[in-house]
DNA sequence: GATGAATGAGCCTTCATTCAT
DNA sequence: GATGAATGAAGGCTCATTCAT
């Protein structure tokens, strides 16, 4: 079929879908290995336990999420063209994210833990500061152009995070049509720089 | 022990208890009884099945919550007083739930639906609509006040939700202590009023 | 509502409507006790189990049964009439007792027992054994005419009452109508007196 | 212990003993997983349910019974040759069945069918009419070859499989030594001929 | 005597995990 | 390394029976 590493992905791949759409409970061993054309017994091949190919799945997304969202910042050099980078690339991950896994747009649970699995929970806790620091690398940027002034931009940073998250959400929740979502970009950014107007 | 009334209440706590501390399929309905004190067949007589008990208490926090708000935000007259007890009873109310669940201050996972469960899902989609409601009027309160002015209220009242709710999480995340948590909550109300500022 | 008496009776007649309806196990107390107008408790202040419940239901029905089929022949003096009687309410007693039930048709249950059920088990084995008495009774009597001359009354008793049986299950099964029913209880007898002929 | 095809006819049997024995409600799935040597989750590895089961045993009753009829009855060419391998292997079944099940030797409750499983019913009832069919087919070679003359024979074909039942039944249940049975199988057919004479 | 709320034993079924091939 | 048949712990739910009122 394939290189141990290639079947490692695969699998991590499948898994990452169907947790996605169904979560952890609704996904079983059986349709994974199913999903990724592969025997059940292999799954544990690769993996010691659906307990620890969920830790990889969630580790696997984080990777990709952090990945692509520097890589679509790195080439702007100025704090709106990073800040712009940073929220449509957000923007298109979430939008991805539920075209891939087929997610009822009402579902606001994309980032759901099972409950008592420690391990992936500080791992999402451990991405978010990243995230955030991220963040705030692009607001402090933005300070430093002289947009604008606050001793608080840790705190900002952090509450930007749920903001664009929302934003990026509001647009398949509502079916927003482009015009729009744009709209509500620019109302964001404005939000930050002088308030809501 | 009690009267019906009372009883069928007693296994709504404990089962709100359960749940949010340990999520709908790591809780069943021995622990539930168990910890309402009564037999397992007798959870059967107040509701017919784990997944009604799950819609029911999704019905009876949301209706706590509504009640508390709605009761708060009544005797103020003015924007900031209607806007503080609002934030104030937010922040209480995460506080509360946080404290009598136990749950791990990290837990991102308070809302979280189990898949599936399409009833429960458009229950908190609906509550979430009407406590944006709740915002938009205080919003519209504040720019009749000469506060702001804006043609997006509706969107900002529905990002403000995630502000406030991740402005009161962080005092549990970070274990803020008071002066900081309250200088958090004017940096909210501010950043509403003049950006980033 | 009524004496001691009457309301065990009430009890016996609901469960025995149900019992033939669904059987012994998809038949509940809480259904048996509504069905009679009581309370659940109150079945347990006249039969000590569902099982004793069940066996008097049995004996009930064997007596009702017997007496019925007894009173009936007992006014006619000589074997064709006995044996008309004989054949005429045992079906009848076969569609009463499928229409009351509203028994699917095709059911060949009638008498279904519950596995284990040793008693009601005697019961019915006794109860055939007195409905093949009678039967020879009225066959002694049809030789006492001459009608035919057999060593072997008693074996052929015994099978007359599946041949009854079944000409009359057949009625209903088949839904003939009653001239094709009246032929065909003419065949059993012919049988009887001169073989297939 | 076996290749699949194996395994699953160890269940089925198993199964189709212990349902004999004691009843569809009676029978648990532990209990036909255990007499199959096997644990209680393989048994779902063969059939999905178990009323699913329940109907495979049915079918594999019948098809066995309809085999070995069959087989029986095709060695012989004329009427009263044809009759007897029926009754005989009617009645070996029979008894081959009681003793396998260890059937109390009373029990009428051989073809009991759980209610409301009416595919299993109409599976039964679909045998009955093929062994009727039968049936038939031996009474009209017997008419062809003059033994008797009737324009009824389908209604004493139906009647018969009753006549017959019973007279195999009779053996166990009043424990007849071979002699008298045979004595009974005599006085059947004779009572078709020329009925009780 | 009558009631029905409370109970828990028991059963079907699922599914993560193991292991012989 | 790959497989999938086998397993049994665990959980939701039913219902006969009890007992306090």
């Amino acid at each position: 079929m394939a290189r141990k590493k290639e079947k490692r992905e695969i699998i991590l791949m499948s898994a990452a879908e169907l947790f996605a759409k169904n979560g952890f409970h609704e996904t079983n061993i059986t349709d994974i290995a199913h999903s990724a054309g592969i025997g059940k017994g292999t799954v544990y091949e690769y993996f010691s336990s659906k307990d620890e190919l969920y830790i990889e799945v969630v580790k696997f997304n984080i990777e990709r999420y952090l990945t692509r969202i520097r890589t679509s910042i790195l080439c702007f050099n100025h704090f709106e063209g990073k800040l712009n980078a940073f929220i449509d690339h957000h923007s298109d991950i979430v939008q991805e994210n539920m075209r891939a896994t087929g997610m009822m747009i009402e579902n606001p649970n994309q980032f759901k833990i099972p409950n008592g699995m420690q391990e992936a929970l500080k791992l999402l806790l451990t991405a978010r500061f990243e995230v955030v620091q991220i963040i705030l690398d692009i607001l402090e940027l933005g300070q430093a152009e002289g947009r604008f002034s606050s001793s608080a931009l840790s705190y900002y940073s952090d509450l930007f995070f749920d903001m664009l998250n929302r934003t990026a959400m509001r647009k398949y929740i509502f079916k927003l049509d482009e015009a729009t979502f744009n709209k509500e970009k620019d109302l964001l950014v404005q939000m930050l720089v002088k308030g809501i107007n």
